[in-house]
DNA sequence: CATATTTCTCAACAACTGTTGAAAAAAATG
DNA sequence: CATTTTTTTCAACAGTTGTTGAGAAATATG
């Protein structure tokens, strides 16, 4: 069918092409045969290599996921690191909460575009995506939530976990939506679009973090 | 099949299961049949209704955006009123916002709940997804955005679109999954629980509204 | 070279897909 | 009552679904 192998291309095309359908249409809405014809491969391939239509959808996932997580547990070494055995600098932590999605080491290719769509999509489904994104990310939530009581330990649990949540959500939204941005910054480039998102989200985060778990007024009124 | 009809309750209790299963598996995750099973009612009958699965879907959401969106018309109206020819007030204006969608005089009942779960679904639908959220929501997102340039009128066009979007990620993922909210809030009843995601959802968007568009040393950074 | 292992193709599987047209049942109308 | 209109059922449609097992082709191993 499609060009020869030359050790596991059309292994990688294959994740390629379903990052970019199970994207674009959700677990359901892609079939073996049109991933199959995307990639130029033989319906029965795909499910040679990962066993399953889920098998294969899994493995696109953790693909990316893995460069991540290392990324962002790198983040988070560095601000803890930093601020030795006291507690760690709040603006560093948000900070590297938000900035390994931004890094320049990869530029934002197709390629983790639809990663990132992904992400949102498994996010919002009810069934087993909740399940898969715990999976990837619980150890890395869990780093972070400690690493947040310690940076705000007046603060109290509660205010925390919604302050979390309400970041994830942004970024979760924004990153799958990075193309829809363009609208709205009129014919930049695409590093420079990603810039200005970046600058933005931070301190917006910072700020309503601190609104939340570091402004006492505002506790008291509960 | 199901339960005789007084009146189109058959209609209804399609939109019903419909709003449930779409919800959970999305639109190609749901079979007609399924869906029929569901509603205790012959798989030609929702076809006869609704025309269509489409069609179906399309009224699923409907139902309760119309009543949504009048609900948040009317809370903007009332900060425009308010503040007369005047610069409406940020604070008010933000939690407007907000505010319907924790409106005492409907329960956040099981029904919300999944349309919420729906719209964050629909919004991830970077297919035909995000063209049904225009349909939707625009008009109101238009008046939004022109309200909120009243209000911030030194601030720059791209800050205030970075802004809203940040707040209604926050919003569509913290709606879509208000189930797992009870895990933070421990044993709470819900309604309890809506309110605390509430009064803490306002104050961090306020603050991070007014780092990004209303502090000046930010601005000049840039 | 021969042999073993991996990669890939082909054809077929039973089950399920959304939609439709004709006819039956029920309800509304006069 | 007879009638029209609405609601519901049934059966069938042509096409698609994910997965599999047997075997071919290619590559690696010794």
């Amino acid at each position: 069918m499609g060009e020869k192998a030359t050790k596991g291309v059309r292994r990688e095309r294959i994740l390629d092409e379903a990052e970019k359908l199970f994207s674009k249409h959700g677990f359901d809405g892609v079939t073996m045969r049109q991933l199959a014809r995307a990639a130029e491969v033989d319906v029965a391939l795909a499910s040679y290599h990962f066993k399953n239509k889920r098998g294969l959808f899994d493995a696109v996932l953790w693909r990316r996921s893995e460069i991540m997580n290392d990324l962002r547990n790198k983040a988070l070494d560095e601000v803890l690191a930093a601020s030795g055995d006291g507690a760690p600098d709040i603006d560093a932590l948000i900070d590297s909460c938000i900035k390994p999605l931004f890094d320049p080491e990869f530029e934002l290719t197709e390629g983790w575009r639809h990663y990132y769509e992904l992400v949102a999509y498994v996010n919002n489904q009810p069934e087993w995506g909740r399940e898969i994104m715990k999976e990837h990310f619980a150890p890395l939530l869990e780093r972070y939530l400690a690493a947040f009581r310690q940076a705000l330990p007046d603060a109290q649990e509660e205010d925390i976990y919604y302050c979390y949540h309400f970041l994830s959500g942004a970024i979760t939204l924004t990153m799958a939506q990075t193309g829809r941005m363009d609208i709205y910054s009129g014919g930049k480039t695409k590093s420079e679009d990603m810039l200005s998102i970046y600058k933005r989200m931070t301190p917006f985060m910072i700020a309503g973090f601190k609104a939340l778990c570091a402004d006492i007024q505002n506790r008291n009124q509960e």
